[in-house]
DNA sequence: ATGGCCGCTATGAGCGGA
């Protein structure tokens, strides 16, 4: 079974390379972030063309994220549930191949004195107190997406470039900690020992090109989903040529 | 030191992204 996740950077900018990927890698589950659509614009009728099942959670031009599977969807829920007046498309979850799976796309924060940084902070503890509400560390559960936040130096190409920035500041990789505190392994980092590889490249000059990126996309799993995972690759492929997202997709194996 | 690119918008410049 392979689970994805992928923030596409605009659904509808990137539906034919999105289609060409999805024929490619077959992935059983993906997550999307940043589709930048409200729901009555999202392709979903080509998505299920292409065999997949899609529950969506957008917004005008902003956000937006999405679950494809190729088996039913259920018990979708949008959104972390507990502020009402929050109405950014952050979160998605639904139940699918007998796992629980949680797709996010984290605040970006900005920069450390934006007033967006302290809701960066703020949206971590929800998203950790929704866990500890809605599920547990013993079922197998998947929360993939844009995390907005390098665990740790290994995740960045010039930790002194990137000290104390937006992704990379100690109070985030606390809050992302906590997160995972929840009992939740890095997919990539559990099959990868100290690899430096990236999962978001700058689209200008020659970022990509010097491989000056950042690991911000990442696939935690609970332990029953981990003692299945067989590996967990970067298909840094997909970042290359025209029309690519800025980020390339993060693929997990189950067996 | 700064910006460099990209997608979006009751567009044609400004914002957010990371």
């Amino acid at each position: 079974m392979k689970l994805a996740t992928w923030n596409i950077n605009s659904i509808r900018a990137r539906e034919e390379r999105l289609l060409t990927w999805l024929g490619q890698e077959k992935p059983d589950v993906l997550c999307l972030q940043e589709t930048k659509v409200e729901d009555a614009g999202f392709p979903i009728a080509a998505l299920r063309k292409a065999g997949y099942e899609v529950a969506t959670f957008g917004q005008r031009s902003y956000n937006g994220v999405a679950i494809a599977s190729t088996q039913p969807l259920a018990d979708v829920t949008r959104g972390l549930g507990d502020d009402p007046a929050d109405d950014e498309a952050r979160a998605i979850a639904a139940t699918t191949h007998g796992m629980r799976v949680v797709c996010v796309y984290v605040p970006n924060g900005q920069d450390l004195m934006s007033d967006r940084y302290p809701y960066k902070l703020a949206w971590f503890r929800r998203l950790r107190a929704y866990l500890d509400r809605t599920a547990s560390r013993d079922q197998p559960l998947a929360l993939c997406g844009d995390m907005n936040v390098t665990p740790d130096d290994r995740d960045v190409w010039s930790p002194e470039k990137w000290q104390n920035q937006i992704h990379c500041s100690p109070p985030e990789r606390a809050a992302l900690a906590e997160l995972a505190a929840f009992g939740l392994i890095d997919a990539f980092r559990h099959h990868h020992g100290d690899d430096k590889q990236y999962s978001w490249w700058d689209y200008r000059g020659v970022a990509f090109f010097k491989n000056q990126g950042l690991r911000i996309d990442l696939i935690y799993l609970t332990a029953p989903l981990a003692a299945r995972c067989t590996g967990c690759t970067i298909d840094r492929n997909a970042r290359k040529g025209q029309d690519a997202s800025d980020h390339a997709p993060v693929v997990a194996v189950m067996a």
